[in-house]
DNA sequence: ATGTCGTAACGTTTACGA
């Protein structure tokens, strides 16, 4: 089972790039991030048409998370538990069932925090403790679980090009990324850094300034692997070549096989 | 050239978020 997360930034701009994508590289299960439009915006024609159950949290103009899946859907949950003032639509759950267990898969798309310090970076690390309180809980019951999204979170200094340009960047400030290990460290693997340790492996780079043409990039998009589902893991990639294609998102996507 | 996108709003341009 394939399984993988995209930062689309804007279903209306991306449906094009987004379905041929789902044509070439067939995922099993799409955790989709940036939809930027209502639930009503996102048709279903499209994905249902290639085999995909699909489930949406949207939200007018920001944020908006989704996931598409061929063997279906159960169990929707939409929006982070722990806060119900919160009403940014970043959180989204599924189990998939059909394989030889089912998968509990998490699409998320974690808060920007810019500028930090301030009122948006303070909401940032509250959001990544209330995920860190949903982990905990998922990981107690010792499933197949799989954390994917955009955490807009630069883990290490070999997760970006240009390290001292992000010193005080909220994606790459200590709290942000001491906020990221803590949960690493209540037992998840990050597919990526498993299996490969190099550095210069990037999922974002700005349209601004070259950044794509300089390789000026950074890892933000993250799939994180419970202890039961990464004793699956096949393999991990990041689909590079999305970003010089027409019309591209900022981000890439990041997959992982399952041997599921 | 405050550099690039995507979205929404009474909109042929501006504001915001990223």
């Amino acid at each position: 089972m394939r399984i993988a997360t995209f930062n689309i930034n804007g279903i209306k701009a991306r449906l094009p790039r987004l379905l041929d994508w789902l044509d070439e590289a067939r995922p099993d299960v799409a955790l989709l991030q940036e939809l930027k439009s209502v639930d009503e915006g996102v048709p279903h024609e499209p994905f249902e048409e290639r085999g995909y159950s699909i489930a949406t949290h949207g939200q007018k103009s920001f944020n908006g998370v989704a996931v598409l899946a061929r063997l279906g859907l159960e169990d929707v949950v939409c929006g982070l538990p722990g806060d119900p003032e919160d009403v940014q639509a970043r959180w989204i759950e599924a189990t998939i069932p059909g394989g030889k267990v089912p998968v509990r898969v998490c699409g998320l798309y974690l808060p920007n925090g810019n500028p930090a310090p301030g009122p948006k970076f303070d909401y940032k690390l509250a959001w990544m403790a209330r995920m860190e309180t949903r982990v905990r809980e998922l990981l107690a019951l010792e499933e197949v679980t799989v954390f994917a999204g955009d955490y807009n979170v630069i883990p290490q200094r070999a997760d970006v090009a240009r390290p001292d340009a992000w010193g005080e960047d909220a994606l790459f400030r200590p709290e942000s990324r001491a906020a990221f290990f803590r949960m690493l460290h209540l037992g998840l693997t990050d597919a990526i850094r498993a299996r490969h340790p190099e550095p210069g492996l990037y999922t974002f780079w700005d349209y601004q300034a070259r950044a794509w043409e300089r390789d000026d990039g950074i890892r933000i998009d993250h799939i994180l692997l419970s202890p039961q589902a990464a004793d699956l893991m096949v393999d991990c990639g990041i689909d590079r070549v999305q970003r010089e294609l027409e019309k591209p998102s900022d981000h890439v996507p990041v997959w992982v096989e399952l041997d599921i």
